[in-house]
DNA sequence: TCTGGGGTCCTAGGACCC
DNA sequence: TCTGGGGTCCTAGGACCC
């Protein structure tokens, strides 16, 4: 059997930990550059704010319902994160099984094969509790023989939170058919946009209890081959999504963004480039890697002048070194001639990004044939740079072509204190 | 007039996730 | 005025190999 646990409204919880006077206010968080709403406390949702909204469009509702607006902020979230993680692991005795996986900044699966049936809803309770009582955010478990259906009834613990406590087992067959009866197609993790809508139109399945019946031939033509004969199997119960081993690294690394205001000029493009590719640099040492790949990309919208219109249009520059890296000023040279040659006098940028591929373990680093022994990679100097910028603040110490104007910087105008993790954001209970 | 079979590797692009 | 960031997996098709 398989748990996951999956963090209430998570940006929102972390947020209302640091303001318990919003603990039964709606509450929203917005995506980086204050862009869009990306999370929402029960109370927003029922105000009809809608996930993934602009915040233009609903500025007015939030107003006139006195909604708190945050920022994200990463440095709480990710630290948050951290501290729910590790409750998950000390609870589940994952030294001894290793049976959890991280699968993202709020959610987790836990492999329960090594508990009785008779347990388990126990084992959700005691989650749910400690959880909340050692790091204050709220949690809902859900629990099936496959990760599909264990999302299936997580979705539905946190629909009806008085009746089920944020809890669902689906331990018996009755259970799953009455879960996958009241569960839309879309609503499948792993079915999106695209698929629901095919499989509502040209098949009439409208819900999970429909499509678990389907033959796997006709998946494996019509719902993306192996994708779509793994999802039919794990609607039956058996399990096909394995858990991911925990050690595995990234196989590519990105750092993108908006930029707080549209960029034409040159230099302010390099700029940005060479900051991301700073930051992904440190990513990927972070995780032991050396990248062989580097591609960068800017978007564009419309020229200026023109009218606004959103469409916004990729263009992007690849180049393959002959042997990998993780040296932050190599990367940033190999970068800014990409961006040179992809920028067009007169065009507005609104976006770019940094994309490191082919990463390969950087104790393995391949020589290169036709130049010299490689020089240690400035490896000293990379390290003495992460060290600094880790404990003091970031970009302590950078690269002078990652500009020092930065005037493409994102918004972020209601972003709360980092209290767990900067000195001089700590909360204070009493001052004095 | 006619032109094999079997394989690998790589990239682009689509679909999905939170 | 204004629409996030960072990933994964899969397939098709081209280039290349013997």
């Amino acid at each position: 059997m398989f748990a996951i646990i999956d963090c209430n409204s998570f940006y929102c919880s972390c947020e209302r930990l640091f303001r318990p006077n919003l603990s039964n206010k709606p509450v929203v968080v917005l995506s980086n550059n204050d862009g869009c709403i990306i999370s929402r406390s029960d109370e927003a949702k029922s105000l009809g704010i809608d996930m993934g909204a602009p915040l233009f469009e609903s500025r007015q509702l939030l107003k006139k319902h006195d909604v708190a607006v945050f920022s994200s902020n990463y440095h709480l979230y990710g630290d948050l994160s951290m501290r729910v993680m590790d409750t998950l692991r000390f609870l589940s005795d994952d030294a001894t099984y290793r049976c959890v996986e991280v699968y993202s900044v709020d959610e987790a699966f836990i492999n329960l094969d090594h508990l009785p049936l008779n347990a388990l809803e126990d084992f959700a309770v005691r989650l749910r509790d400690v959880v909340f009582q050692w790091t204050g955010i709220p949690v809902s478990v859900g629990i099936a023989s496959s990760k599909v259906l264990s999302k299936v009834a997580n979705r539905l613990s946190k629909k009806n939170k008085k009746k089920t406590g944020c809890i669902m087992v689906l331990d018996d067959a009755d259970k799953v058919q009455a879960a996958l009866e009241m569960t839309d197609v879309s609503d499948l993790w792993g079915i999106g946009r695209r698929y629901a809508r095919k499989l509502k139109e040209e098949y009439g399945i409208n819900t999970a209890w429909q499509l678990k019946h389907m033959p796997m031939e006709w998946a494996r033509k019509n719902l993306g081959g192996v994708v779509g004969v793994r999802m039919i199997r794990e609607l039956n119960g058996e399990p096909c999504i394995r858990m991911k081993d925990p050690l595995e690294k990234k196989k590519m690394i990105a750092t993108t963004r908006m930029f707080g205001k549209p960029v034409f000029d040159l230099p302010s493009l390099k700029e940005a480039v060479a900051t991301f590719a700073a930051r992904a640099a440190e990513k990927l040492r972070r995780q032991y890697g050396a990248a062989t790949g580097i591609d960068v990309f800017v978007v564009t919208n419309g020229i200026e002048g023109a009218s606004y219109e959103y469409n916004p249009q990729h263009h992007h520059r690849y180049f393959t070194m002959t042997r990998s890296t993780s040296d932050t000023g190599e990367l940033i040279r190999i970068a800014l001639p990409l961006v040179e040659s992809l920028y067009r006098n007169g065009t507005k940028y609104v976006k770019a990004g940094v994309m490191l591929t082919g990463i390969v373990p950087d104790d393995a680093l391949q020589g290169d044939l036709f130049s010299v022994a490689v020089k240690n990679q400035n490896r000293a100097l990379m390290q003495a740079m992460d060290n600094i910028n880790f404990s003091m603040r970031d970009d302590m110490v950078k690269y002078v072509s990652s500009g020092l104007t930065r005037n493409w910087k994102m918004r972020q105008e209601m972003r709360s204190k980092r209290f767990t993790t900067r000195w001089l954001e700590v909360y204070v209970v009493r001052a004095g």
